[in-house]
RNA sequence: GCCCCUGUAGCUCAGAGGAUAGAGCAGCGGUUUCCUAAACCGUUGGUCGGAAGUUCGAAUCUUCCCAGGGGCGCCA
């Protein structure tokens, strides 16, 4: 907010002194203190088109506006900065606004609305989630809590691949843990068939409900019948890990239920119509690589059922029509190769392929004891989502997952993660919020918490670290646009560890609750409070608690 | 072989064309009669993987090379 006032006056000042401005200039916060508050590239990008030097041109616009109140000085630096160090005046104003905002701080109609489609997790129905569904969870649903914020209009959505052949190998499994708990010698447990503990819980939960029953039915019925109970089991143990996050989806899509619709068909026709379909080798191709994927594609297969691409493609015209007009999809990294096709089936079908975008989260490392552990969901080797948040509890998995941009890849080390709870940064910050709420417990206390803060109080906010403190909050409005636009939920966790040491230091610097100057201890306090409420929008932008006491 | 991601301090990572590259942890040395020491202060530590190019200016953009991880099924 304060970059677009400073930006602003910048394009007034440069109307009234009739200097050209086509090219875009930035308003950017230095890295070094010394160089003020705001610094502004202008001259030097638009020295050009004046037929200037950049130090000429500064000179001219600095000249003007040191006559602006809410400028305490501005200063030509280097090869033509421009240099503001900001009123105290307009600080407290800023914070006077932040403040009256409360909790729609942030809060813009900057999306417009605009019909966001979030898919995100979509795992197989087939075992518990793990710890990449956990990183996807964590991305998705900080995502979409950004955007809502910002005035977007997001939904998410997890599609079940309940159709596909995995699924008949999950019944198959199942099958052999029942016989196997009725005592039947069923030698030795197939490779391709899961092996994890939840398929045995599986087995006795359905033994006790039904006992021989199950075996007295045909075997095409017995299928179908353990097919529906494993699905119907494992998505609420999935729902569950999620809801264990604080991950909620506004829509389930079942693929089973989309090709009782009929859409598989549908897409089928389209392919064909448009006329980049064949037959070879008894199975109907798609000639993606007509439309750049790097080989065509098998549609239907020859023994006549069809691959998992057609009805996700059915999946994703359904999100067109509903009205969406980005479709956001994120994918673990292993998908990568199925980007193509999907991309040269919405070229062929004549959709805009701008409105499919694809994030991929890389990859996530267990280690332990500083050994990588190889995960295998048919093998039975994974470490779950649900392991992790017993671990190390929902903050700290979610904040270290937020923290990471999408494309990094993660290591976590599952015994450092225990070990080091204490040096985890989502600690340092939500102690920083629990010191505040310290503090104002303390206030009241001591009587000094007045019934309303007086507007008369702002001035004497008026120290370097508390002018910081409003600049950093100032901030926010715009971070939470960018992280909108870039998909970065992650610069959430280094705004909250840049604030935390911001409190942290002027906690340790300066007293604020003293009896024996009550407004100074009151302007102290008001900015606390509004740190605090700001902290704690942002701790629930990120899905992590904010706690009132450590 | 082709494709994707990564390479920044001892470790984990920020830094999306700006000035002297930052944080946390680890290391070293300090701080508590006072609002939580899960903190603060000071300090050590960097050829931003390498090379060339683009420009007033590059960790950031382009190309090539090197290294690590992952993906390349009529699986999903």
């Amino acid at each position: 907010m304060i970059k677009e006032i400073i930006h602003a006056q910048l394009i007034e000042c440069l109307e009234t002194l009739g200097i050209s401005h086509e090219k875009e200039f930035s308003v950017e916060i230095p890295n070094n203190t010394e160089y003020g508050d705001y610094s502004s590239n202008c001259a030097m990008v638009l020295a050009k088109e004046n037929k200037t030097s950049p130090k000429v041109l500064a000179e001219k616009i600095s000249k003007a506006l040191k006559k602006n109140k809410d400028f305490k000085k501005v200063e030509v630096a280097g090869p033509g900065f421009i240099n503001f160090v900001l009123s105290p005046a307009l600080y407290q104003r800023i914070f006077w606004d932040i403040r009256k905002a409360e909790n729609s701080f942030g809060d813009s109609d900057f999306g417009a609305e605009e019909k966001i489609l979030l898919e995100f997790v979509s795992a197989n129905p087939t075992g518990p989630l793990n710890i990449v569904s956990a990183r996807a969870a964590a991305f998705g649903d900080t995502l979409y809590r950004v955007m809502k914020k910002v005035g977007f209009a997001p939904v998410r959505e997890f599609y079940i691949n309940d159709a596909g052949n995995q699924v008949d190998i999950l019944a198959e499994s199942l099958e052999l843990r029942l016989r196997e708990l009725h005592g039947d010698n069923i030698g030795e447990f197939p490779y391709e068939a899961y092996h994890g503990e939840y398929v045995k819980h599986l087995a006795q939960k359905l033994n006790a409900l039904e006992g021989v029953r199950v075996f007295m039915m045909t075997e095409k019925d017995r299928m179908e019948h353990l097919k529906d109970f494993a699905l119907s089991e494992i998505l609420e143990m999935q729902r569950s890990s999620l809801e264990r996050f604080d991950v909620v989806f506004d829509g389930w899509v079942s693929e089973k239920a989309l090709r009782a619709e009929g859409v598989v068909e549908e897409v089928l026709s389209y392919l064909t119509e448009a006329d980049c379909t064949y037959e070879k080798d008894d199975a109907i191709w798609f000639a993606s690589s007509k439309f750049g994927d790097d080989k065509d594609r098998v549609l239907m297969k020859s023994d006549g059922s069809i691959t998992y691409f057609v009805p996700d493609l059915a999946y994703h015209l359904t999100k067109l029509q509903r009205g969406f007009t980005t479709l956001i999809d994120i994918f673990g990294p292993d998908h990568h190769g199925y980007v193509p096709r999907i991309r040269a089936a919405f070229q062929a079908l004549g959709y805009d392929e701008k409105m499919l975008e694809i994030i991929f989260l890389q990859q996530v490392n267990i280690f332990e004891g500083g050994e990588r552990v190889k995960m295998s969901k048919r093998a039975g080797k994974i470490v779950t989502m649900d392991d992790l948040i017993d671990v190390v509890g929902k903050d700290a998995a979610r904040y270290f997952f937020i923290a990471r941009k999408a494309s990094a890849h993660l290591n976590f080390d599952l015994e450092l993660a225990l070990k080091q709870n204490n040096e985890n940064p989502v600690y340092y910050c939500q102690y920083a919020h629990a010191r505040i709420a310290s503090i104002i417990k303390k206030a009241k206390k001591e009587k000094i918490w007045p019934k309303a803060f007086k507007k008369e109080l702002l001035v004497k906010l008026n120290k370097p670290e508390e002018l910081a403190i409003i600049q950093k909050l100032a901030d926010l409005p715009e971070l939470l646009r960018l992280i909108a636009i870039h998909r970065e939920p992650h610069r959430l966790a280094t705004y909250m560890e840049e604030l935390s040491a911001m409190i942290h230091k002027y906690y340790a610097r300066y007293q604020i609750v003293n009896p024996k100057s009550k407004e100074l201890s009151q302007a102290r306090l008001m900015l606390l409070e509004t740190t605090k409420n700001v902290m704690a929008i942002v701790f629930d932008l990120m899905g992590i608690s904010a706690p009132e006491k450590m």
